[in-house]
Parts: structure tokens; sequence; C-alpha cells
DNA sequence: CACAGTGAGATTGTTGACAATATTGCCGGT
DNA sequence: ACCGGCAATATTGTCAACAATCTCACTGTG
């Protein structure tokens, strides 16, 4: 029963990009990846081909593959995007959800409230990330689904350094809570207008997050 | 000075695909792709890998790769994504539009209008699409356009099984109209509104020729 | 006659080696 | 000391052969 070498080793290197263990624009050595993950080389290809068709990584021609590097201004792009494919799964969402699922977001606030009570940012960001998945389960929209996890990865250096910022999540925490109410009401019109003014908020962070860098 | 085969085969084999050369859930067996495009294995595969990235083929362990068949209610769900990126497009390009992008509109419409008029069906879907990437051009969104462009190259057989319903082109034209008219206007709301009503005319039409299949 | 087992052929998955190209460090001229 | 060219090395791009797996027709048995 041979195993399948070629998603396991893709995932692996995602979850190594997306954890930051690779820089921005550092190259990616074919010969340092397969040591790393005990694959060959053509195995490394296959997993890097397909991360540079989802925008994690880039190829030169003769040089390889780099880790991309998405700028603010891409990054804003994106969210943009963001903006409407999780609105749209937030009205899904409140046409969709079952009282199980109800329970389960309510839960998920919950948790996220005495996070920030605690000061606890690693874990409100876990749980940020939990719910927003929760609402893309229960919203059953495949589409939006995978090109929403594209942006996202694409973007997890930027959320992180947001989610460093002071006072972030006494910002987004009340903007959770207002979505959650809206799924919870059944009123898809207002869980898209809530997410969709949660996101732009974040677009607000970026904006004021770029500027402060660029004053550097 | 050797070529840069691998983009060149890729291309090939994607629009070979989208011309129907090659049906849905077809096995795409790679030594004949090889002789028809002159290509090693090492390089169909590669493109084969870069095209089921992009969601055009798939592949099953050990059985190779097949063109993949999306489904009415997955091309529903992909039309549903595209009227808010789209949207967000039109929108844009009403903000941005020059005198001379504006002209060019026009003037692509107008030859729609004529192409309704000869009943000449094939030329208004190129026009239509040329009118579509008018727009995306003038929005100057590039992570908009680039989903878009996997969305619309996964529904491009259904989108010429609808070009052939009798008087459909008699329904888009006038919408075609009033987002042209809209981004003239430089009214960013009205064309946002102008797009996604059209898009949403597509859905029902996809709904309408599914139940028509189901039926036989 | 139906059906499970079997074996040949077809097709894909993987590997290692080779060729093409970029990068780096060295050397001589000015 | 500085700069441009050149050789050595490192890295990627490509290929052809091999191994693993699936497909399918054939065969022998109940």
């Amino acid at each position: 029963m041979p195993e399948d070498p070629k998603p396991a080793v893709t995932e692996a290197l995602r979850t190594a990009i997306l954890a930051g263990e690779y820089a921005p624009r550092q190259r990616l050595v074919e010969i340092d990846l397969c040591e790393r993950f005990g694959a060959s080389r053509f195995i490394l290809r296959s997993a890097l081909q397909e991360l540079a068709a989802q925008g994690l990584v880039e190829f030169q021609r003769n040089r390889g593959a780099r880790v991309r590097d998405v700028s603010f201004a891409e990054a804003i792009e994106i969210t943009e995007v963001r903006i409407l494919l999780e609105g749209l799964l937030a009205a899904r969402a409140a046409e969709r959800a079952s009282k199980a699922d109800i329970a389960m977001l309510r839960k998920l606030v919950k948790d996220m409230r005495a996070a920030v009570n605690n000061s606890e940012l690693l874990r409100y960001s876990e749980l940020n990330a939990q719910l927003h998945a929760a609402i893309r389960d229960i919203a059953a929209h495949e589409t939006a689904a995978r090109l929403l996890r594209q942006l996202r990865d694409q973007t997890v250096r930027h959320q992180f350094s947001l989610s460093l910022v002071p006072g972030r999540s006494a910002v987004s925490l009340p903007q959770h809570e207002a979505i959650v109410a809206a799924i919870s009401a059944c009123e898809p019109e207002q869980a898209e207008r809530a997410m969709r003014s949660h996101l732009h908020s974040v677009i607000e962070a970026f904006r004021a997050l770029s500027a402060a860098a660029t004053q550097l």
C-alpha cells in the first residue's frame, strides 16, 4: 500500500511557507527542500508548481522558485475580493444555519470575548480563523470556499502583522458578534452587510499599517 | 536559443480543451498528447498539472488526467461568484474609464447590435467576450481578473450552449448596453447593478437549460 | 451459461542522469 | 584599487528508462 507522497509534501511545504519559515522572495532551492521533506526532486517540483498556481510561490525561468512577495497594495486588492466572497458566504450561512450551527457560532464568539478579556492574542487569532471557517462550512459554497482559501493563504503574513496591532481585537470582536447575531436571526442581508463592514475595517487597518511602514 | 516549451504547450492544450476538442470526462492519454503537441511527457505532465490547478482537468491516482466535468449546479455556483467579481470590475471601470475607453466600449456594443440584427451568433459571442475583457482591463484589478479567468474557463462549455439558445442575444444585448451606459456616465453603483442583473439573467438561463436537460 | 481468477497489454508514477543556464569568485589590465 | 571578462560551481530544465498500477479479454470451473 504505497503512500501518495505528492499531496503530503505539498501540504507540508505550504504549511512551512505560511508559518513564515521561508521569507518572501527567498529562493526555494529544490535540493534543500528534497532533503527536508524526504522527497525526490520530481515530487518537489510538482508541489512547487501547485503552490505557484495558487499564488504562494513564483517561478523565474532558469532561476527556480521563490516565495512570492505580496505587497500591501495587493493585500488590499485581495481583501476587496474577500469582502465580496465572505459576504456571500455570510448571507448563505444566514439562510442555511441549523440550531446546532448557531450554537457553535455563539460558543466561538463567547470564547473570542474571553480571549480578548484575557489578552490572549494568539488564541483570539486562532478562534477568528475557526469562526470564518465555520461560516464557510455552513454556507456550503464550494467555489467561493476554494477561492477564499487561496486568497487567505496569500495574505496570511499581513493578517499576522495585523493581529499584533494593539487594540485590533477590541475593534474586530464586536464586528464578529454582529455577524453571528445576524446569522442567528436568519437575516441574510444584514449578515452580508456586517461581514462587509468587518472586512472594510481590515482594509482600513492595512492602509494604516502601510502608511506607517512607508514612514520608516 | 532554445524555446520555452512549457507555457506554449500549456496554452495550446488549454485552447484545445476550451474549444471542446476533448469532451468532459474524456481521458487525456499522455502519449497521445505528446504526439499531437510535439512535446515530451515531462512537459505534458507539467502542463496538465497547471491546468489541474486551474480546475480545467482533474487527476485520479494511477488513472491519469481527465477533462473536468463542470455540472450545471457548479456552473451556477461559479456564476454567483462571477456576479460579485464582474460587478466590482464594472464599478471600478466606471470610476476609471477614460474618454478613449468609453469610445471603445461604445463601439463594441454598436458592433454587438449589428451582429444581433444580422443574426451572427458567433460574432456576437466573440464581441461579448471582448466587451467583458475590455471592462476587466479598464478596471485594472489584477486579483479579480485572475480569478475571473479561471472561472470563465471552467464554464466556457456552458456559456457556449447558452449562446445557442434562440433569442438569448436579444435578451443580453440591452443589458450590455445598460452596463456601458452606466460606465460612460461614471456611475459606479449603477454599473455594478447593471452587471449584476445581467449575470443574474445568465443564472436564470442556466436554470432553464438545466431543467430542460433533465426532462430528456 | 455465469463468474471469479489470471495474465498480457496499456498507462501512469517515479527515479536518476544529463544538458542548459545562472551565479560566484578569480585574475589580469588599466 | 577598480573594473571587465573568464572559468568553476551551483542550480534548474529536460529526457529516457524503469517500476507500479490499472484495464480488459481470456479461461477454466461450478
